[in-house]
DNA sequence: TCTGGGGTCCTAGGACCC
DNA sequence: TCTGGGGTCCTAGGACCC
């Protein structure tokens, strides 16, 4: 079957430094009127920064970077933590202009949703794909006050390399047939996926420009990276890449990690923050509706060695209970190999299936058991904390005498 | 100045089965 | 007695993205 028409018509729709336009939105007084904003955790610990405003970003901060490097960087900034609950809500609302100008929307991210304007030529009349983004960026803006910029081509690869070129508040599109030629004249590091690791490897054969590495023989590539990696590789560098605009695909995994303020090599400490995360992860769970068969506990010790434990139960689990029970023996087993302080401890949940009909309990309801042991439905005081679990943060409700407030929660910002 | 938290995907070896 | 493959699941680790 032949497609009616010649080429797809892809946007990848990016806010604009989105943590720190939501934060201003935010608390205009506050935030709002500091133009040197770093959105982020504290400088006195071992945040990192999350955002910062076009502004700090010129004195060669960016996110990742250590708060404390960035306040070194430009000291007069202010910095305040990531308003989660509002990102959250202010991605959604973005999403929801979006869906109503787009017959196809994923959100890629948080702040990026990649759209496909395919099938509605009669719709748009003659209009261009740069026409569109325009009139999509301008909607965006007066329906939700968040500021976006938009990347046009025929793929998603394209769009998002495009998006770069549109930033801030802009839009660019690469036109049907330029594809190649555009990604052409990029550096490597540019390229989606092609991170540190594979910089550096490429870099060792003196390759930093996408022209460089199109000058290698195809067969010399394969022998070096292997047969998939090196398929991958050629698409990308030539600005290709078939992967289609899809609605989101259900989640595949819940996790929760916490990095200590300093490490921690006590033991019934570490256990109280696995309560913590399951807490955390078992209300991820339920709110999804969703059981897992495979739990993981992550420990990372004082010199960043990353380890991890993972324990596959032959039925799926969504209780705080009955996730805690196996993480705690799996932590146990990790600092059975190595005990050391821990600087970040997390506990993650996969393998997931749509839960059933049964109960859900909590970590520390008991729950009535039948004479078959069974649980006895008692879901209703579950789903009752989980709301305002969802309303106020997993902190919301915790059994106080076994979780007592977080010691090493860093300092409200 | 050390290096967050939430995810996805890939690889590689061993177990197990056909 | 010797010698195969392939497929799937599980586990551990790592790369990468925002």
């Amino acid at each position: 079957m032949s497609t009616p028409h010649p080429h797809r018509r892809i946007l990848l729709v990016d806010c604009d430094a989105f943590f720190v336009q939501v934060a201003r939105l935010e608390d205009p007084d506050g935030a709002g009127k500091a133009e040197l904003l770093i959105v982020g955790g504290a400088a006195d610990g071992r945040g990192v920064v999350t955002s910062a405003s076009y502004a700090v970003r010129k004195r060669g901060v960016h996110s990742g970077m250590p708060t404390a490097r960035a306040l070194r960087l430009c000291p007069e900034a202010t910095v305040v933590g990531v308003p989660r609950r509002a990102c959250v809500r202010r991605s959604r609302e973005v999403r929801e202009v979006l869906e109503s100008v787009a017959p196809v929307v994923q959100a890629a991210s948080i702040d990026e949703f990649y759209l496909d304007l395919g099938g509605m030529e009669r719709l748009l009349g003659g209009e261009t794909l740069e026409d569109s983004a325009r009139r999509i960026r301008e909607a965006v803006f007066e329906r939700t006050a968040i500021a976006v910029s938009i990347g046009g081509g025929t793929n998603r690869l394209v769009a998002k390399l495009a998006v770069r070129h549109a930033k801030p508040a802009g839009v660019h599109v690469v036109a049907a047939g330029m594809e190649a030629a555009f990604v052409r004249g990029l550096p490597l590091a540019e390229i989606p996926g092609i991170g540190p690791a594979l910089q550096a490897t490429l870099k060792t054969r003196g390759l930093t420009r996408v022209e460089e590495l199109l000058a290698v023989p195809e067969t010399e590539l394969r022998n070096w990276l292997g047969e998939n990696r090196a398929h991958w590789l050629l698409q990308r560098i030539q600005g290709v890449d078939p992967s289609a605009v899809a609605t989101a695909e259900p989640r595949k995994s819940i996790s929760a990690e916490r990095t200590f303020r300093t490490d921690i090599d006590d033991d019934e400490r570490l256990r109280t923050h696995l309560m913590r995360l399951a807490l955390s992860v078992g209300s991820g769970l339920r709110a999804e509706g969703v059981r897992a068969r495979t739990v993981t506990v992550k420990l990372r010790d004082g010199d960043f060695t990353t380890r991890s434990a993972s324990r596959t139960l032959p039925t799926a689990e969504d209780t705080d209970r009955g996730i805690y029970e196996v993480a705690l023996r799996l932590l146990q087993g990790l600092r059975e190999k190595r005990r050391t302080g821990a600087r970040l401890l997390g506990l993650g949940a996969s393998g997931l299936d749509e839960a059933g009909e049964e109960t859900q309990l909590g970590l520390f309801e008991e729950g009535t058991r039948t004479e078959g042991g069974e649980r006895e439905p008692e879901g209703r005081r579950t789903r009752a904390i989980d709301a305002l679990r969802a309303r106020f943060g997993p902190g919301a409700i915790v059994p106080a005498r076994l979780v007592p407030r977080d010691p090493d929660e860093g300092e409200p910002t």
